[in-house]
RNA sequence: GCGACUGUAGCUCAGUUGGUUAGAGCGCCGGUUUGUGGUACCGGAGGUCGAGGGUUCGAACCCCUUCAGUCGCCCCA
């Protein structure tokens, strides 16, 4: 009677937020994408590479500067039972820098690597953005070319193609200089905003001391007057930073991969150089970027390192799988065979069945529970190419192939 | 960290100014019908109305808190 005599309710533990059991037609798309990532990669002759989940803190502090936002509130950072902090990887650049130092890679050098898999940012969810998230990560160490850079573009647009989602997706491309190119533009710039400090949004202000560059894309309309007319990266290249960059963009031309120059497109650390690129859609909302790289010349002293040239890019698997799907790219699941035992009598003939199709290279489903009239029916509903219905009649065990679009002649040697 | 919107059955959603025992469709399970078949009908299971507190004679509905989702801001390595 009373509500003590019912069980006790045993809660169910709710997901961590921000993470996702991505099944379906998701999980489908999602796979296509990191298929489809492996096999450009190889054609690139990338190599692939495994790398741990989680590293000493210091891994991405260092690169990341310890003062960044980015360190001090979203990294999943916690500390092991030795006392040692750990930080679940936000991104697969540090970890592989560090690896190529702490393993000698430089005798590889230059070493292309390919990698992708999960990666953890302590961040309010919103469209295409969740806490365990996943990428795709292509990068090359050791090598001081612009054609590096080239090499890694045109095999960024070759993944999209073939995903079939380059329509709508548009290559920015920005060069941030060599170091002394780079200090000179960022000195003039705050220069030119702290000018117009007062009219600036309250956030561009506060950028003003913090990360002067973020200025330029801020979305603020009150920013836009002044961002337009801001000192611009080209008026202070070195010589050798504008033939740097005109190499990689003859290299995309020759290529043919188009591009659009983006002079707003910058990177918040010091590490990066030259190169800056974005591959941009319209139609992820907030989250536009599609996948986004550059050349990051400094990150390997600040992991104690040689000064070691590298270049990479790293792209969502998640956004990809989005755009994927929305272009209907993701070809349908379909069962070759489905096999119905409308009679009990013909189970183990049904199970003997399916294990000869699957042996023989065949997507097999039985179908024995329920009603045994609605069995049929179920099949019908499903996505299938061919039913093998299976009963009991006087003479004992009666098969009934009704084909849908499959393949006839090979779905019969095989339970011949 | 901030803001807006949203949480009702497995799914998609109704639910009147606050008023008896909270509904539908789909799906699931069982039965009947049909019988080279995707039909139709009947029945059934399934809900702490996200959670906690408050107001009230009475709360899915009003108030507060909290959790989660969605979208955006900040940030974006």
């Amino acid at each position: 009677m009373s509500k003590s005599d019912k069980p006790a309710r045993i809660e169910t533990p709710q997901a961590i937020r921000g993470t996702q059991d991505i099944f379906g037609a998701d999980a489908e798309a999602f796979a296509h994408v990191v298929e489809t990532f492996e096999r450009i990669r190889r054609l690139y002759r990338f190599r692939r590479v495994e790398m741990p989940v989680f590293e000493k803190t210091t891994v991405f502090s260092r690169s990341l500067g310890e003062t960044t936002d980015v360190v001090s509130k979203e990294m999943y950072s916690f500390e092991d039972r030795g006392g040692e902090s750990l930080t679940l990887r936000p991104e697969f650049t540090a970890g592989l820098s560090r690896a190529y130092i702490t393993n000698g890679w430089q005798q590889y050098a230059p070493v292309k690597l390919a990698t992708h898999g999960p990666l953890f940012r302590y961040e309010r969810p919103q469209k295409g953005r969740y806490r365990q998230f996943h990428q795709l990560d292509a990068e090359v160490i050791g090598a001081a070319e612009p054609t590096a850079d080239v090499e890694l573009l045109v095999m960024a647009d070759q993944l999209l193609k073939e995903l079939g989602i380059a329509d709508g997706v548009t290559l920015q491309l920005n060069t941030l200089g060599d170091g002394e190119s780079r200090e000179a533009w960022r000195a003039a710039l705050i220069d030119y905003f702290r000018a117009h400090k007062d009219a600036l949004s309250e956030d561009s202000q506060d950028r003003l001391e913090r990360n002067p560059l973020r200025i330029l894309d801020s979305k603020d309309p009150r920013d836009k007057p002044f961002t337009a007319d801001a000192p611009k990266i080209d008026d202070y290249l070195s010589a050798e930073a504008q033939d740097f960059f005109a190499k990689v963009t003859g290299g995309l031309d020759a290529a043919g991969v188009s591009w659009v120059r983006a002079p707003a497109l910058v990177r918040g650390l010091d590490y990066y150089r030259h190169t800056a690129f974005e591959f941009v859609t319209d139609r992820l909302g907030a989250q536009g970027t599609v996948l986004g790289g550059g050349r990051y010349d400094g990150l390997m002293e600040s992991l104690g390192g040689a000064p070691t040239p590298a270049v990479g890019w790293a792209a969502g698997v998640e956004r990809l799988a989005m755009l994927v799907a929305d272009a209907g790219q993701v070809a349908e699941d379909r069962t070759e065979v489905t096999v119905v035992v409308e009679d009990d009598r013909a189970l183990t003939a049904g199970m003997g069945h399916v294990a000869a199709l699957r042996r023989g290279g065949l997507s097999a489903e039985l179908i024995a529970s329920g009603s045994p009239r609605k069995r049929f029916d179920k099949a019908v509903k499903s996505n299938t190419r061919a039913i093998l219905a299976l009963g009991w009649g006087d003479e004992g065990l009666t098969t009934r192939l009704r084909n849908v679009d499959g393949d006839v002649a090979r779905i019969e040697a095989l339970i011949a």
